[in-house]
RNA sequence: GCCGCCAUGGCGCAGUGGUAGCGCAGGGGCCUUUUAAGCCCAGGGUCGCAGGUUCGAAUCCUGCUGGCGGCACCA
């Protein structure tokens, strides 16, 4: 890096400045060789193209009087190459360059004796000189913890590596526009919340010293979303992130983007068709990504999915009829604990239920299913079946062993949902921090009716992973949340010790 | 929060009690069609941090920090 410095400073005192220049190019590296190709389909007929393009360089060899260099941009990669001979001030300038420069370079396209595509460098201009050196160029940067530390240094080691966001940014277009071609109104709704509702999770708190008061991260979208259905919106939906203050895992990210769809007039049915489309939407817009062909996918996404009611699915795969042994409960928790299911204080049968479904078949479901009729007591929002109301109108889908939406006919009933927060709150002062908190607000909204409508939550991360065959939410994040510390605190060591770097 | 594994030059890795090594990158040199170019030379490391055991610790022990994996909880 000292070495770096000089090259810039000697670049400086020979009156080319090593940063802040520009450069206009007349198209990226793709373009180029398309040109390229043209030309050549066209019997090479005139002057072979010329063209003006800007990267970094991340490949550098030279041999003599040739040298050849690899321009990585957004599209791809362009081999620049100089001869002494021909063109000495371009050899001097390509030679000169340091991997990680960042250049632009114009020249005409030609083939090297292996064929491959090159831009014989006329004029050649340093835009941006790079300090620091690129990582490692075969294996790139390996540490996990230094690839999501320093995702920059990651992504411009290795380009391939940015292909997932691309994926994740055409996912989440593809959601937008499905919802937006079904006349949903994408909406924004408060991160700062007096009362974090809508799911069950602990919060992150934080400090409003204006109002002298606490505020939470949210937790969930639902709980305004629904107030808007009850202002007169007949579909809206949000796109966001949100908090939830509990431990993290290879599929849990303390923030994460959640998609909430609201739609008046329609039940479950409806959520479950408009799950089956923007699923598949969000795969087709995956797969259009340019490279993706080879993408490791081991969940087959199409459409339409299995259903199964959650109660079948527990007697099927544990043996235990819940509803058969409902007037049992102590019986019932029996038989779960001698599976060694591990079950809460005082389980009801809905809880024995929930438990084994967690424990025992939740994960065992890799293709996409439609899970059915949670009971009530673990679904304060939603409807309950009109035939039974022990349990509602609501299903996960589940890919991959994990949830992936959330979805339910919306319990409209303000006495009902008055009762449910109660029930909630009891928990909560029982001890059970995720139980949902009382909302006198959302409940006063509530009253002034809210017509019948499905809604659905889709985790977009696990999506994300799912389509792009991601291993760990990390890998679908950017810059995901790491901790802070003395060891980690910062990118350089070295400079952190206030040493100067051995570079 | 609990349990297990991991931490060695900028990056990728080797080194299991006896003077810290290799490749890439960086520096110097050779080479006019290279593709992780090749060849020669010379550099660069308080082995995550702090203690301890030992004549001697990268190596064994303890604690701490960070990461990964699992459990618990959730999407």
């Amino acid at each position: 890096m000292a070495a770096r410095r000089r090259t810039a400073e000697a670049l400086r005192a020979a009156g080319t400045p090593p940063w802040n220049v520009d450069f206009t190019r007349d198209g990226t590296a793709l373009e180029a060789l398309r040109r390229l190709t043209a030309y050549e389909q066209a019997d090479r007929a005139g002057e072979p193209p010329v063209v003006r393009v800007a990267g970094r360089i991340l490949g550098l060899r030279s041999s003599g009087g040739l040298a050849f260099a690899d321009l990585h941009d957004e599209s791809g990669r362009l081999q620049l190459m100089a001869d002494r001979g021909g063109a000495p001030a371009p050899f001097e300038w390509l030679t000169g360059l340091d991997l990680g420069d960042i250049v632009g370079a114009a020249g005409p396209l030609v083939r090297t004796r292996r064929g491959e595509p090159t831009l014989r460098v006329g004029e050649g201009v340093l835009l941006a000189k790079a300090l620091r050196p690129p990582a490692e160029k075969f294996h790139g940067l390996r540490d996990r913890e230094a690839r999501y530390r320093r995702r920059h240094l990651d992504l411009l080691s290795t380009p391939g590596r940015r292909r997932p966001f691309v994926q994740r940014a055409a996912i989440i277009g593809a959601l937008r526009a499905e919802l937006d071609r079904r006349g949903f109104l994408e909406v924004e709704t408060p991160i700062l919340q007096p009362i974090p509702g809508g799911g069950r999770a602990r919060p992150f708190a934080t400090r409003h010293h204006a109002f002298d008061q606490d505020l939470f991260l949210r937790i969930a979208l639902e709980l305004h979303l629904k107030r808007l259905l009850v202002a007169g919106f007949g579909r809206v939906y949000e796109l966001g992130r949100v908090f939830r203050n509990e431990g993290l895992s290879p599929r849990h990210a303390p923030e994460f983007t959640m998609l909430e769809a609201y739609q008046a007039h329609v039940g479950r049915e409806g959520m479950v068709e408009l799950t089956e489309a923007l699923v598949g939407k969000a795969v087709a817009a995956a797969d259009a990504v340019p490279g993706t062909a080879e993408t490791e996918r081991t969940v087959d996404l199409r459409p339409p999915f299995r259903r199964a009611r959650m109660v079948d699915l527990v007697r099927d795969a544990v043996g235990i009829d819940v509803l058969a042994g409902w007037d049992a409960p102590e019986e019932l928790a029996a038989a779960a604990r001698s599976l060694g299911v591990g079950l809460p204080p005082d389980p009801t049968p809905a809880l024995v239920l929930v438990a084994c479904y967690e424990e025992r078949v939740e994960r065992t479901l890799e293709a996409p299913t439609f899970v059915l009729d949670h009971p009530v007591e673990t679904s304060p929002l939603a409807r309950r079946l009109p035939d039974d109301p022990r349990f509602t109108e609501r299903f996960e889908l589940v890919a991959g062993g994990r949830e992936l939406v959330n979805a339910f006919a919306e319990l409209n009933d303000p006495v009902d949902q008055r009762e449910r927060f109660l029930e909630q709150a009891r928990r909560r002062e029982a001890g059970d921090l995720e139980a949902h908190p009382m909302d006198e607000d959302f409940l006063e909204a509530l009253e002034h009716g809210m017509p019948p409508a499905g809604g659905m939550g889709l985790g977009v991360d696990r999506l994300v992973m799912l389509v792009t065959g991601a291993a760990a939410i990390r890998d679908v994040v950017l810059f995901p949340t790491l901790r802070q510390g003395e060891a980690g605190a910062g990118p350089d060591p070295a400079e952190r010790a206030g040493g100067s770097p051995t570079l």
